[in-house]
DNA sequence: CGCGATTTGTGCACGCCTTCACAAGCGCCT
DNA sequence: AGGCGCTTGTGAAGGCGTGCACAAATCGCG
């Protein structure tokens, strides 16, 4: 996908510290790494070798170091990595000290799951507010949250500082959705609907499709059927740890 | 991540025909284009062109012909894709003429809204059931299914031919149903927990967190927030359609 | 029948990401 | 103080994926 070119230029040395300009690869990966941190530092431990961050995270221990690396050295030779210390830097980086205000749109079958989903809590994110367009869902209450019509969303969002959208409804919808939440100010929108959105180039969108993933095993069942049936290789169980896309 | 080569050898020209050997990246696109060529079929469309079902599934047309190639020429030049015939022949890479049986095991706040997710069913997957381990929601019916204990897990994936299981319980007992859902059989899961998860080389793994795509919105927020903050370009209206990641 | 318009399929170059291998640095023990 | 083992940080190589640009192929029309 278009990715513009971000990061700062060159000749400003900021007293702020100078955003990294770090490849999204990583960035895709730092939250995987603070959840093995933070998992380590309840297990009360003090520092962690890049070998035995990676395993909790799942990755290779060389991936490891360069993703690091691109955050500055918070690492000491000989030793490892402060827990505390990466925790603190990698929740920076990604802007989670900041207990981010979310709003979810689409009280259905999913988005009840999501509004009540604990996961989101506990790594910073506030779900502040719940929308949808069927007058018979306004004013049930999810998670000790009122669900709110969704014309109510412009006001809503001014008030709360709201920046990151969740999109919970059906397909049909989600467009308009993203048009009022774009129109609300919101500049991040997480899509659960399996359609492409369009919106302004400074606005985010990330896709989750439950069911792609589904097709992705599939297709892997799908391939590993037809090599069993094949004569040559039928049992091998040799092999490393093998784990499909990332 | 490891990713064991498959593909048929050069040698056997077989029958059935030779499973191809798709990019990665390929597979992952695929369940998108299938989801643009049914809305096109519905609306009537007999053929597509490159540019036209490249635009429906949000990618650059020279990536969806490139793509489409390794499937086999399945086009007309000058004239586009039989949009009924790639449906096929796409459903079939992908083993979706299985009509694949799944089951779920962790019938939480997440769990409840998968077992009701329409989006399963209408893309050939059928879930047919339900596990968890605490005996409160043994017996609850949930979408017309009855929810069974995890013990049973062995008993009915052999009778049903469960290749596909889905884990949507807490964190810490990811590890425990993995093991169980490998031991019936199972070669394919879909994880929902945070947490990695070891299984044998043969059982394809695809992790799914819902925070972690926050996260990453989150990063994009920050970003922006200490550019804009910054005193160089501050309002970048021009620019191409964004999009973050895949 | 021939020609032009259109669209697929693909060779090629470029850039990103991963992985290996190793030098540089740190702490500990003697 | 010196040496040794361990771990980080990084240069370089290789592989994969993307996008451009164009040749090949097909259809429709005169």
């Amino acid at each position: 996908m278009s990715q513009q070119r971000h990061g700062s230029t060159p000749g400003e040395a900021g007293d702020v510290p100078a955003f990294p300009d770090l490849p999204e690869a990583t960035i895709a990966r730092l939250p995987e790494y603070l959840r093995a941190l933070h998992h380590l530092a309840e297990a009360g431990a003090e520092t962690v070798s890049s070998e035995g961050l990676a395993a909790a995270a799942g990755v290779n221990s060389a991936k490891l170091r360069k993703d690091l690396s691109h955050l500055g050295s918070y690492g000491t030779r000989g030793v490892g990595y402060d827990v505390a210390l990466l925790v603190d830097q990698i929740e920076y980086i990604l802007g989670l000290d900041k207990n981010r205000a979310v709003c979810l749109v689409g009280v259905g079958n999913l988005g009840h799951a999501l509004a009540g989903y604990a996961g989101f809590a506990s790594r910073g994110f506030r779900v502040v507010a719940l929308f949808d367009a069927d007058r018979k869902k306004v004013g049930e209450v999810i998670n000790g949250m009122a669900v709110r019509h969704i014309g109510d969303l412009e006001l809503v969002a001014a008030e709360e500082s709201i920046a990151i959208g969740v999109i919970a409804t059906p397909p049909t919808a989600a467009q308009a959705v993203a048009d009022l939440l774009v129109a609300a100010g919101v500049t991040s929108i997480l899509n659960f609907a399996p359609c492409v959105l369009s919106v302004p180039p400074n606005v985010d969108v990330r896709k989750v499709d439950l069911a792609v993933e589904l097709q992705i095993l599939s297709f892997h069942e799908h391939r590993k059927a037809s090599l069993t049936a094949l004569p040559g290789g039928a049992g091998d169980a040799a092999g490393d740890q093998e784990a499909v896309g990332s």
